[in-house]
DNA sequence: GCCAACGTTGGC
DNA sequence: GCCAACGTTGGC
């Protein structure tokens, strides 16, 4: 069964835009053990949320993973690993943080329980509740 | 631009 | 191995 996942970027840095017009991209930069362990936890097949940090402080879409787990190519430290992700659909509504955080169904979130991290686990239940709020 | 939260580093 | 200092992240 697919896991659920949520990884953050700053839209200047990597919006969801460029990650639509790529097609494809490998999720780099992650240099915290946490998120890290994270990345390796993903399999192909999994659904990940792209939410924007700084600006916009929304999810915008929903990713999938298309390659496990591999050496990060932007390092030669072999501490660091990437996932490659593709697109799958835009939301139909942006949800944001605020609207996430109002919500007491989501308020064990990684993203709003532990805000720094870039990538935290979802459940299936808070999945369920952030596709409602995106109008599915 | 400020500040809280939190991870990492380094001295002991 | 503890803990203070420091750096980074990200919401406001």
């Amino acid at each position: 069964m697919a896991a659920y996942w949520l990884v953050k970027s700053e839209p200047f840095k990597y919006s969801w835009d460029q990650f639509v017009k790529d097609g494809q991209t490998f999720w780099d930069g992650v240099r915290n053990y946490q998120a890290r362990n994270n990345l390796r936890g993903m399999k192909k097949g999994d659904l990940v949320f792209f939410y924007h940090s700084n600006e916009g402080l929304e999810i915008v879409g929903i990713a999938k993973v298309v390659k496990e787990a591999y050496q990060d190519p932007t390092t030669d430290d072999t501490n660091w690993v990437v996932v490659d992700l593709k697109p799958v659909k835009k939301l139909p509504k942006p949800v944001t943080l605020a609207q996430m955080k109002a919500d007491i169904r989501l308020e064990k979130l990684g993203l709003i329980k532990q805000g720094r991290l870039s990538v935290s686990s979802v459940t299936v239940e808070e999945w369920g509740v952030i596709e409602e709020m995106a109008g599915f």
